[in-house]
DNA sequence: TATAGTGCACTAGTGTTATAGTTCACAGGT
DNA sequence: ACCTGTGAACTATAACACTAGTGCACTATA
């Protein structure tokens, strides 16, 4: 997991989306523990306190219950509940950049190829990885 | 055009993407002038300073320079350049989105389909305001 | 010359973000 | 009993972003 402390985005909220996803993806399961405060902070290199800022968000959104003295765990409904939350995100995503294309006044065509050539080149990008 | 106040992206930043697109998409062409910092913070109801905030850096962009005492005027470049940069928008915008879904584990096909119902919902949007 | 309209510069107040430090209550293992 | 690791709460600080308020210099026109 990267942070990009030069994002516009806060660190807060990157954590946050990135455990998010996390949990939606499968990684953390309903009933198991996710990292500690003080080991992804240690491991992000940013202060427990901002690492706790991004739990305090999961919390209120019901992905995640605290058992103090032991950690933060993954809800029964949490792994549904993150898949839903990171779906209706990335349809906002689109739904942005499509409005935004058709402000400028590109045409239908443009906006789909436009997509298309964006989701090969991540496609890319993950295979490279992986 | 609408400003949202309790949006996350700034004022000046949402007004300066609107006249870029608006730049883009012709309705203010090369040589003419676009509305000044107060008929527009009248007509949006925010500071001329937050609107002079948006000229700056549509200026910095080369998309259009000032003549004191005039107004803002749209560079000769300055359509093409807002068309660019734009389309460059809605690109990252979609990659964006692309990542998000596949770090959620979300299947190929779902992401795809999310793009097709976000055109087809942005598209009924457009038709309702015409 | 006077007036109105233009961009520009400076200051100030407010909120957000991130860091740092400290303290507390709880759970588990030795 | 003790120690360690856990989340939670609080204060303080520094830096930055954002918006608003005010005044100034410039241009064109009556």
């Amino acid at each position: 997991m990267a942070i990009d402390l030069n994002s516009s985005v806060p660190v807060y909220q990157q954590i946050a989306d990135h455990v998010r996803r996390a949990i939606a993806a499968g990684v953390y399961r309903p009933g198991e523990m996710i990292p500690s405060l003080r080991a992804l902070a240690l491991e992000l290199k940013v202060n427990p306190n901002t690492v706790q800022r991004a739990f305090e968000a999961l919390e209120r959104e019901g992905l995640v219950y605290a058992r103090k003295g032991l950690g933060m765990f993954v809800t029964t409904h949490g792994s549904k509940s993150a898949q839903s939350t990171s779906q209706t995100a990335v349809y906002e995503t689109f739904a942005r950049g499509i409005r935004a294309g058709m402000e400028a006044n590109m045409p239908d065509r443009q906006i789909r190829q436009t997509f298309r050539r964006a989701f090969e080149d991540v496609e890319a990008e993950a295979r490279v990885k992986s």
